[in-house]
DNA sequence: AAATCAATGTTAGAATTCTAACTAGTTTGT
DNA sequence: ACAAACTAGTTAGAATTCTAACATTGATTT
């Protein structure tokens, strides 16, 4: 008999199986010229500008070392600046370009086509679930940082 | 006013930071030598072997290529053996080893040990609500996978 | 105020992953 | 039977990511 803990452990190791198939087709759009971790910083950053750095390398799920990287590309593109923030010395906040605020618009309206399409095949009553499922797992996010 | 469809996109942005937050410290558990996809392409196995490579260079999300790559390691080590199926002389069947099952086990219980600490600070009704998601994303990657 | 410790971002070199081309085996259609 | 189209896995070189060490700044302690 499992607890809900040991479910979870199990189920945890499925998630990316489900990002490839949600996402799949998606890697094609992203080739406006930019990898996958470019794409999704872009997105990000139309959702929410102006965060350090390190916030948005978290949400990728990469290090912070690699993330230089990638925001070293997108800035050389043309794409994003940097701007250290008054507040404290050592960050520095994110910003769209013009150029990459056109861009950001253009691919998230094009990930967002793309999981439509992916989810097409699914009943109205699963996609109001796994919309539910999601949320849950957006909230847990929050419950999960409060404790850091 | 959004649709489900929209929502559901504007989430999967934030899965990545979810599973950050969930396996924090794992990565320091893995450190039997084994690199992030060694150490799941483990866990894998010990919960199902004998499946041909490409099953499993799904379940990680990583190329077929890069997965050669991986198994080639795991190889090495001793820990996996290929073996070549019958029916279809072109696919590889991933078995674990006797060494490989002994670490398997091991990994695969710290594994869970490390997400039980990690939710440890969530209520018992949010754990029971973060189940019910996570069994709702394990069936949609069935319904998804029908499709294809 | 000084010292110590922690957090942010960068760098360099190693490890991992990606893409595209390739081999070999399978399936389909004729 | 045979050719064309497709699938599984490998390979090589390029791109990305990781780890560990570092410099700078901020927070904490004394």
């Amino acid at each position: 008999m499992l607890g809900s803990e040991e479910i979870i452990a199990e189920l945890m190791g499925r998630i990316p199986r489900f990002i490839g198939l949600m996402l799949s087709g998606s890697e094609i759009e992203a080739a406006d010229g930019l990898s996958q971790s470019e794409f999704r910083t872009l997105i990000n950053l139309h959702r929410c500008e102006g965060r350090p750095m390190a916030d948005y390398s978290k949400q990728l799920g990469i290090s912070k070392g690699s993330f230089t990287y990638v925001a070293d590309n997108l800035e050389k593109k043309g794409l994003i600046e940097r701007v250290p923030m008054l507040n404290d010395k050592r960050k520095q906040a994110l910003f769209l370009t013009g150029k990459g605020k056109v861009l950001a618009r253009k691919i998230d309206a094009e990930f967002t086509q793309n999981i439509k399409q992916n989810i097409a095949c699914l009943k109205r009553s699963d996609i109001n679930k796994l919309e539910s499922a999601l949320r849950t797992i957006d909230h847990t996010i929050d419950l999960l940082k409060e404790r850091t």
